[in-house]
DNA sequence: GTGAAAGCGCTAACAC
DNA sequence: GTGTTAGCGCTTTCAC
């Protein structure tokens, strides 16, 4: 925390030509070896590197790129930024990690933010969305690619999975292996999440023969919400299979099963969703959705650098198929 | 993605005033009220937001904090970055996120890239640690605050922890509930967490009376690496406490304890170190010995802001105590 | 191939 | 209290 950073001016008076031929020999094209050899020796006697702000300033970009979602502790959110982060990362692109809170209109404001030009272009997850949150993506100045719901035919580049689907999928494979009376345990319905997983199991029971179908909305969708709601559901009367929206429902609700005496998955087969780490190492090793973290992750990076290259382009569309992972808690192999 | 920015000048001919008088309504001081309503109802109208990279070039600030660790998939520096985030969102500060590689190279190399000026400074918890690394860290030309290894005595600012205190601890709880047959599960002993663990233990064990000690390194740090581990440290001889260098190689073991037929904690207690989620929602949850990942995060990032503030203050140096909490894998509550 | 000069958007002297 | 102006560090025309 002592040295103080060398010029542009001062390389090339060190080099003893011009400030336009040095930044040339060092970042453009069009210098001579001689002047190439002559200006890298000066910049390195300095230990000079290029001053990112004087350069964004001139180029009208930041090499950055926002990462914004509700809570950036969630083991899901982790998975998408370390895929970001390693898609961007080798392009040059410093990831900016930003809360959106959990309301739509804080997520409006941060997107709002995008105004001041911090970022080339922003990833987000919004927990909840509406109009206004809508038009200002659309409005916004940079690229935004938002993961969640899917935004199609609205000028919105987005990544989004079929999480609805991936309910059903865990409905016909607790029907399958011969469950009967089946509970879901949902988080608030007023979240994106909430409400897709809420119409995916409704649309797989009424597809399939259940003699029980009991349902309870945890308060949020942690460990501690899902035994609350679990000991609620159990409490209510017999199932033998339980779908949780998320990993986090489904561990409390393993807890609140085991604390009745009975067992999983011999007296009751449970579920999950998005197949973290966590559910793959907890015992029983958790049957799960996976809706692929990573994946979307990923794929958002891509089309961020492709909007950066050229904010011109189309808004891209990708959907990421969900996939049953089947593990210990629904009787598969661990 | 449609709309593009306003600019000071633009608002400033559209209140019809200079753009020094905008910049001081705006921003500044020394504005008369009836300027400042005049300025921001321009402002308002052109929905203008002052360009952030414009005025870190003025100003010499950007406003970011770089957070560079290992993995930011870790579970540990994942809770860090949210508690810096947490204490720098509320003053104006970003967060960038960044890797430093596994190797002091690498993270040398990125200390150094502090020289292009993207951030005001950089909180980073280096895996390892070289003379090359610590010098780069002192000729650094912005503030760097370590979380690791106390640096007292260098002009490093850090945020340590007792992590060698807090495996003995772990060793004498073992002990006080009546464990007479040790094991140790380390992770790589060239890091830094590694070699300091593996002092603390040592330390402890000869201060406590054992029956028998074995110790077994893992190739890394993961519950996988710890299946392994345990279950060849299992093999060698019998133990009834099994120390872990933390949470997840904590998991492995108690999955290799449980493969063969004997139970955690009655035949052998287990002791994780980082106090995890994962280890809190375990079954049966983990004896862990906390090392306050957020409070070393939040402690890291006030020094930041100190140091942010006025770049010469000195080194700053914080420890925090580890802390072990007791749960059922030791004999504990839940 | 090289140099001179303009200008990205902003703030802070400095004059009035 | 307000306006004029220089300049942060860089890239890129534009002449030569």
């Amino acid at each position: 925390m002592t040295s103080t950073r060398a010029t542009l001016l001062q390389v090339a008076e060190r080099a003893g030509v011009s400030l336009a031929s040095t930044s040339r020999a060092l970042h453009g094209t069009g210098a001579s070896p001689a002047m190439v050899e002559r200006v890298r020796a000066a910049a390195a006697e300095l230990g000079y590197s290029a001053d990112a702000i004087g350069r964004s300033l001139r180029l009208k970009k930041t090499f950055q790129v926002a990462f914004a979602v509700a809570d950036i502790g969630n083991p899901v959110y982790v998975e998408m930024m370390r895929a970001i982060h390693a898609v961007l990362e080798p392009h040059g692109y410093r990831v900016v990690v930003m809360t959106t809170g959990d309301t739509a209109t804080s997520t409006t404001e941060l997107v709002r933010s995008l105004n001041s030009g911090f970022v080339d272009g922003m990833i987000v997850s919004p927990l909840r969305t509406d109009d206004r949150l809508i038009r200002e993506i659309q409005q916004a100045p940079v690229p935004v690619v938002v993961i969640g719901r899917a935004m199609d035919g609205r000028g919105i580049s987005s990544v989004s999975t079929d999480s609805a689907g991936g309910i059903g999928a865990a409905v016909t494979h607790l029907h399958t292996i011969g469950r009967r009376r089946i509970g879901f345990l949902n988080g608030p319905l007023d979240t994106t999440p909430g409400a897709s997983r809420q119409r995916g199991f409704h649309a797989a029971i009424e597809e399939t023969a259940f003699e029980r179908v009991d349902q309870e909305i945890a308060a949020d969708f942690t460990v501690t919400a899902g035994l609350e709601a679990a000991r609620a559901l159990l409490a209510r009367g017999p199932v033998d299979a339980l779908v949780a929206a998320n990993d986090l429902l489904a561990i409390g609700a393993i807890r609140a099963v085991r604390e009745t005496g009975r067992s999983v998955p011999e007296d009751v087969a449970i579920t999950g969703m998005d197949d973290t780490e966590l559910g793959r190492v907890f015992q029983p090793s958790l049957t799960s959705v996976s809706l692929g973290s990573t994946e979307r992750g990923s794929a958002a990076a891509r089309i961020m650098l492709q909007l950066a290259d050229d904010p011109d382009h189309e808004a891209q569309q990708v959907a990421v198929g969900p996939e049953l992972v089947v593990r210990e808690s629904t009787g598969g192999a661990p």
